[in-house]
DNA sequence: CAAAGATATATTGCGCGCAATTGATTTGCG
DNA sequence: CGCAAATCAATTGCGCGCAATATATCTTTG
């Protein structure tokens, strides 16, 4: 008998709760949010925020479509989000000058000031998730696999 | 040397976008409403009324308690979702003779009659995340674990 | 049986996600 | 150059998630 691909079976009790990865992605997604918000609400930020937040840590001054491309959020996202972020004081917009399409986004001293109590969260939610590096890390780069072969079939017709 | 529990490092550069099981969750979770979305949107479904509906066709007549407890979600959620699915003409709404507080959501033929073109649309998600079945069980339950665990040490004090 | 507490759903308010559209600016092409 | 197409951000509208609160009903207890 040959090795074959075993592809996840699709007959009529498949279509349970319990029989679905999206589900269960869906789920410990908001799980993720539930664990953090309370630790990031003395901070003043929500889970959005937080990740946006993590961009400019690694990366100052950059567009809005930037940060879009590295979260997967568009401009009916961010607009807001950025938009309230600047108005608690940790960021700041700004039109760029050599292209006034542009708004770029960049740290307040306040923004700068909140990256040592996140990390100290960050901490606390490695803790929480009670995986070994390599396991933490096997399923990290699963689900960004899954995101990204997701992606590409959703675009009809990627030729 | 013994053997040691490695827990995922915490030093300064782990708090970046790329490090983050939490952000490859939440990424990988929306790659999901995104797929299903042109799938389900013929059908008159959203991704989250789909999980519902999943739900409902496991154990028909349940109460929205029940329904939350299964997914997760709370009535801030469920009774505005479930009230546009009975005007959608899926379910029905009708409160419990026994315990007034209660509101039971039993099926309508036509949510019957969707389950057939649903099971179709979960087939196409299933080879849209191409993975082979041990893959997909191992990825569902290790999802299933995180989402417990985060959801257990986010209660304080669980005594 | 009445009051107090527990339980189930509904409501309100806020912050996302995202599709669709709009407006402003820049780029590309003849 | 001049205008059409492309690009970027903002806006609008809708459906979640969820905390906090309100309301109605049931249960428990004295």
């Amino acid at each position: 008998m040959l090795p074959q691909e075993t592809v996840p079976t699709c007959d009529d009790d498949s279509l349970q709760l319990s029989s679905q990865l999206c589900f269960a992605t869906y789920a410990a997604a908001h799980a993720f949010t539930r664990f953090y918000k309370p630790l990031l609400e003395p901070l003043g930020l929500t889970y959005s925020q937080y990740i946006v937040m993590l961009v400019l840590w690694e990366t100052d001054n950059v567009t809005v479509k930037e940060i879009g491309q590295r979260l997967f959020l568009d401009s009916g996202t961010l607009t807001p989000l950025l938009k309230r972020l600047e108005a608690s004081g940790v960021v700041q917009r700004k039109r760029d000058a050599q292209d006034e399409r542009q708004v770029r986004i960049s740290l307040t001293q306040k923004g700068r000031d909140l990256r040592a109590p996140v990390t100290a969260v960050w901490r606390d939610v490695v803790c929480g998730v009670g995986l070994t590096q390599d396991d933490f890390d096997a399923l990290k780069n699963q689900l960004n696999q899954l995101r990204q072969t997701l992606d590409r079939a959703g675009r009809r017709d990627p030729r």
